[in-house]
DNA sequence: CTCTCCCT
């Protein structure tokens, strides 16, 4: 148990000790390089409390896991697997005399659903606890309130680097926090504006660009590697261009570093560099938790980092770009101060730097919640309110979470998990891909679909090089089945055939045996499955492009060149939400026959009416809708009149009142029964609401009767507006309407003139000669409204306007005569219009 | 021109 140098840890384990004896709950902060992992568990082996039973540590990463146990290992110079031992999905080292045992934290979950009192454990340890990862948050919730009900003697210790320990404490039941130094070098922090206030730079600068030029002077400025973080594949590609585009001192060699890379390229960037050469080492977020590497004294961190955020509406996930939080740039920064005092270059400016989160959000609250979901309800929770939490699941999501259960039979009508859901939550993959194992098997397709659930779990089984990566997932369960020779440029990844193999291994466990299983990959096989677990990814070709519709109503693309943008059908097992557009980054073909078959309780028939406002007709059609996908439509020959008829009414209110067949006497009855409306005083009025508003208001009233048999804008041309205006009055409002709001006047000249009552006042446009005679200024609505009278000459052009006959003609009518005689000379202009002669001749009469 | 990790 003797180490040459002592670890920093070793100052804080006595009061560590008395805490644990004297609280279940403790919380136990130190940074990096304190030597905590390996430590504490073997320093707490001794303590009484412990008994015989074992001390439980979880990590967050299987290497982790395995590499900390292996460290335990050696420090009591026993293998792995005595004393300490591990355990992960896929590897496990544990024997009868196992008393640490390091699990990754999904494990522990998997034990307290199989046995809430943790029988056999004395202490959980949490470790790495400030990364906040969804199971680690989840097992904590679970194991206090194991604790409170069921496992009172249960010890839990949160181990934490950069994490505000008091919240954390306080959800512990006010725990006592422990605190240890770290061992690290000082580093000096260089921000950028400091580096840059020589020269003006534009506006926009490309970030790949600026992190290679702050790499190439650094490495000018300091001995030793690089390490430089961005935050994609991307940039990293650009930045190593640039960097190869300028003269890089001899022996320094540009490494990239990024997940998907192959095993022995990411072994080239770790390693140490050999004596005489430097490296400058690429990488993303990998290298900021997941891997150290060797030899760095120079940190440039870029600032930024992608990071998937999940959407309730959607159900799916996006990458987005951000800036990192403060706790991550200082653990960035960390990585040059490992072995000696370095230096770290940050590429914003210190008032930027306060702006920053202090801390990166925690998993649980920009995830898909869908596994959380279904152990809490299998755990007997359906409010995750009764669980206590440092940050709660965020509410939509979980509801979304539920809701996506509920799709898969996991939860019942009552909101409590079902013997399905209960069989789902038994294995290790998401609920989605776990429901399409057990239905599968249930549709003799075991083997195909424990395959696609694996192949799904890992990033991709197929490295691709130089070319379009192919999205198609079925080429995925070809190649793991050793089926389908591979194109140049395409290889399989063997680290990640071989867990998948594994991974088939477990979930075969996991399943009960099926009756019978057809391992012979058919066509559309990987398709109908996938659909079990994402039905609301199903997609519709929208023609060519290779767009798609989702079932859940999204768009979705796939990348260019795809074999697959033929089919007609798409099943996507993974897209990249975007801010327009998804993209398609893994897919399966189906068919329309084969989705009709197997989700033939999903699919819902509609009989459509509606008004199509390009054909200017009612569309009556019969479908067939799976989701947002229209999968069928056909002309229905014998529509229902009654929903025709609404359909109909539908298009009237759309084009508007205008376009009805409106004639002369039509327009000129609306506006008399408008006037009428308006002037009647005798109650009850008979009069109807005939002004275009009120019409368009009751369509259903008045029109509907009349649009029986018509589909289509033509057919209104056959409406006999007056007629049905008309139908509008009984008997005696027709009679009355001729008598209080007359068509035309009866004048002197025995004609009769049309009245307009579209103006505010009614009025007659007529010529002076037939009105001689005429004494009094003629009404209507029972003598109550003055006609207004629009004299006109023999040729018809407007001479005088008048709502007052009599001082017309007292007054206004020799000034009239006289002008009227100039330019009619041969035309009757008597000197006493009240006795003459009124005609409607249009020729003067002859003398 | 798309991060990373994980599950008896």
């Amino acid at each position: 148990m003797n180490r040459s140098v002592a670890l920093p840890i070793e100052a804080a384990l006595p009061d560590l000790r008395c805490a644990l004896a004297e609280h279940r709950n403790v919380v136990l902060q130190a940074p990096p390089g304190a030597g905590k992992s390996t430590g504490v568990p073997l320093a707490l082996l001794p303590e009484r409390w412990r008994g015989d039973a074992r001390i439980v540590m979880l990590e967050p990463r299987r290497l982790a896991a395995r590499a900390v146990a292996t460290r335990m290992a050696q420090t009591l110079g026993e293998p792995v697997g005595r004393t300490v031992g591990f355990r992960t999905r896929l590897e496990t080292k544990v024997t009868k005399d196992t008393r640490i045992e390091v699990v990754t934290e999904g494990i522990l979950t998997r034990w307290l659903q199989r046995d809430p009192t943790l029988e056999g454990v004395a202490l959980v340890i949490f470790d790495e606890f400030h990364e906040r990862s969804l199971n680690a948050d989840l097992g904590l919730a679970l194991c206090l309130d194991a604790q409170e009900t069921v496992r009172e003697d249960l010890r839990l210790l949160v181990m934490s680097a950069t994490l505000d320990g008091a919240a954390v404490a306080k959800l512990l039941g006010d725990a006592p926090i422990v605190t240890a130094e770290g061992r690290a070098f000082p580093v000096t922090t260089h921000y950028r504006e400091r580096l840059d206030v020589r020269s003006a730079r534009p506006q926009y600068e490309d970030m790949a660009q600026i992190v290679a030029r702050t790499i190439s002077r650094a490495i000018e400025d300091e001995p030793g590697d690089v390490l430089a973080f961005l935050p994609g594949q991307g940039e990293i590609r650009r930045a190593q261009r640039f960097l190869e585009e300028t003269s890089l001192p001899p022996g320094v060699r540009v490494l990239p570093l990024f997940g998907e890379l192959a095993p022995h390229e990411q072994d080239a960037a770790i390693q140490p560099s050999r004596s005489g050469e430097r490296k400058i080492v690429l990488a993303t977020n990998i290298a900021e938790t997941s891997l150290t590497i060797e030899g760095v004294r120079i940190v440039v961190d870029s600032g930024q980092e992608r990071r998937s955020r999940f959407d309730p509406v959607t159900g799916m996930s996006r990458l987005e770009l951000g800036n990192i939080s403060r706790a991550s740039a200082d653990q960035r920064r960390g990585r040059a101060g490992r072995i000696q005092a370095g230096v770290c270059y940050r590429l914003w400016s210190e008032v930027e730097h306060s702006s920053l989160p202090a801390q990166t959000a925690p998993e649980i609250v920009g995830a898909d919640l869908a596994p959380l979901a279904l152990e809490l309800t299998n755990w007997g929770i359906a409010d995750p309110g009764a669980l206590r939490w440092l940050d709660p699941p965020p509410s939509a999501t979980f509801a979304q979470a539920r809701d996506l259960l509920r799709s898969l039979d996991a939860i019942a009508a009552d909101g409590r998990v079902t013997e399905h859901g209960r069989a789902l939550a038994r294995m290790s993959t998401h609920p989605r891909l776990a429901h399409m194992i057990v239905r599968g098997t249930e549709m003799g397709l075991r083997t195909t679909s424990l395959q696609i659930a694996a192949v799904l779990g890992e990033r991709d089984l197929l490295r691709t090089q130089g070319q379009d990566r192919n999205v198609d997932l079925r080429f995925r369960v070809e190649a793991l089945r050793g089926e389908r020779s591979l194109p140049a440029g395409v290889s399989i990844d063997q680290g990640a055939k071989q867990r998948a193999l594994r991974s088939i291994d477990l979930l075969a466990r996991q399943l009960e045996q099926p009756r019978h299983d057809n391992t012979k990959l058919g066509d559309f096989d990987v398709g109908r499955l996938l659909a079990l677990a994402y039905p609301d990814r199903i997609a519709q070709s929208r023609g060519a492009g290779g767009r798609y519709l989702l079932s859940n109503g999204r768009g979705a693309q796939l990348p260019p060149a795809q074999s697959l943008s033929q089919a007609a059908f798409l099943v996507v097992a993974d897209l990249d939400a975007g801010d327009r557009e998804a993209m398609i980054r893994l897919a399966a073909p189906l068919t329309r026959e084969l989705l009709e078959a197997d989700f033939a309780s999903h699919i819902e028939h509609r009989e459509r009416f509606e008004w199509d406002s390009r054909e200017q007709s009612v569309a009556a059609q019969d479908e067939r809708w799976f989701g947002a996908l229209k999968l069928y439509e056909r002309r229905i020959d014998k529509p229902d009149p009654a929903r025709m008829l609404d359909a109909m009414l539908a298009g009237v209110r759309e084009l508007g009142l205008a376009a009805l067949p409106w004639t002369k006497p039509a327009r000129a009855l609306q506006t008399r029964l408008i006037f009428a409306k308006r002037f009647d005083e005798r109650a009850p009025a008979p009069w109807p609401d005939v002004s275009d508003t009120a019409l368009m208001e009751h369509l259903d009233d008045w029109l509907a009767p009349w649009l029986t048999d018509m589909s289509r804008r033509d057919h209104l041309a056959r409406l006999d507006l007056h007629g049905i205006l008309m139908s509008l009055l009984d008997w005696n409002a027709q009679q009355r309407l001729e008598t209080f709001a007359p068509t035309h006047l009866p004048v002197p000249s025995g004609s009769r003139i049309p009245i307009d009552y579209t103006e505010e006042s009614p009025t007659v446009a007529v010529r002076l000669q037939e009105v001689f005679g005429m004494h009094e200024t003629p009404t209507v609505a029972e003598g109550r409204v003055p006609l207004t009278l629009q004299l006109l000459s023999p040729a018809h052009r407007p001479v005088q306007v008048t709502r007052d006959l009599v001082s017309f003609w007292a007054r206004g009518y020799l000034d009239v005569k006289k002008e009227l005689k100039g330019r009619y000379p041969k035309h009757y202009w008597p000197d006493d219009p009240l006795t003459a002669q009124a005609t409607a001749r249009a020729k003067p009469r002859p003398r």
